[in-house]
DNA sequence: GCGCAGGTAATCT
DNA sequence: AGATTACCTGCG
């Protein structure tokens, strides 16, 4: 058991924070799955967590996955004074942090979530998971790796309830697994390279894209548009966003707006 | 029962 | 380039 003692970091936030689809909430806290590895995590005070994990996993794995060197509140105060929307939703969501998620995982889960609700995704992934990902503990599974979800049979992503995304999915498996896209190395890319061979899987636009790059690869510049934050943009910043004002972090904003947002159901 | 959901690609003008 | 439309299916 860790304990962490460590401001801006707020797990119901992250897991209403709409970047990642299997950190959810159990009866005692929170539970994420990643690369094969359960962490069970409990919010003990607005300032402090602890993770349930060795210090191995947690040094070798966990404390790059919760993004714990940043430094968010440099962030927040980076917002000027003068954007009274940012202002509002960066204390209300001060508590997110950008996950290094990992890559296949981060891609396939966008893929499925065009013109899914969120339960549905999870849903769907779950369906993923069990079909064809090891069997972690009793009945949780890890995602797949991309050979095991290449080897799956049409008929058989079908069954998840992916509707017409599966041709995308064993596509984008398939590239992965024959080594045409290799996911690890395009982290030696610039952000534009990045996002320039995401855009290369059939299946993936400029949403999706950018949701990979910022939720796996980390690049906090990337700035997903989806509906709540085109709607968000278009009645509080009269349909521009003034990117140029959060260069380099556009992608924490977005969070913020984000989860502001759709926790209280604005725009529509 | 029924519209819609964290979009994308194809097919128009 | 910009606008329009079909698309699977579970959730609310």
């Amino acid at each position: 058991m860790i304990k962490l003692n460590i401001a801006n970091l707020n797990l119901f936030q992250i897991a209403e924070s709409g970047q990642c689809f299997r950190f959810n909430q159990t009866e005692h806290g929170y539970r994420t799955i990643a690369e094969g590895k359960i962490l069970d995590m409990c919010q003990e005070s607005p300032d402090s967590i602890t993770l349930n994990c060795s210090k191995e996993d947690y040094k070798g794995y966990w404390h790059d996955y919760l993004d714990l060197s940043t430094d968010y509140a440099s962030y927040i105060s980076a917002i000027p004074s003068n954007d009274s929307f940012m202002t509002e939703a960066a204390i209300y969501g001060s508590g997110i942090r950008i996950l290094r998620q990992p890559l296949f995982e981060t891609l396939i889960s966008f893929i499925i979530s065009q013109r899914k609700s969120i339960p549905a995704i999870k849903t769907s992934i779950e369906a993923i998971c069990r079909m064809c990902g090891n069997e972690i503990d009793e009945g949780i599974y890890a995602f797949p790796t991309p050979e095991q979800l290449a080897s799956c049979s049409m008929e058989e992503i079908l069954s998840c309830s992916v509707g017409y995304r599966a041709r995308y999915i064993l596509s984008a498996a398939r590239s992965v697994a024959q080594g045409k896209t290799p996911l690890e190395e395009l982290h030696k890319l610039d952000d534009d390279d990045v996002f320039k061979a995401l855009l290369e899987f059939d299946g993936v636009g400029v949403k999706v894209a950018n949701c990979v790059r910022l939720f796996g690869y980390h690049r906090l510049a990337a700035f997903p548009e989806d509906v709540w934050i085109i709607n968000t943009i278009n009645n509080y910043y009269g349909g521009k966003f003034p990117l140029d004002l959060y260069e380099g972090f556009a992608g924490v904003m977005q969070q913020y707006m984000f989860f502001y947002a759709r926790s209280n159901k604005l725009g529509k």
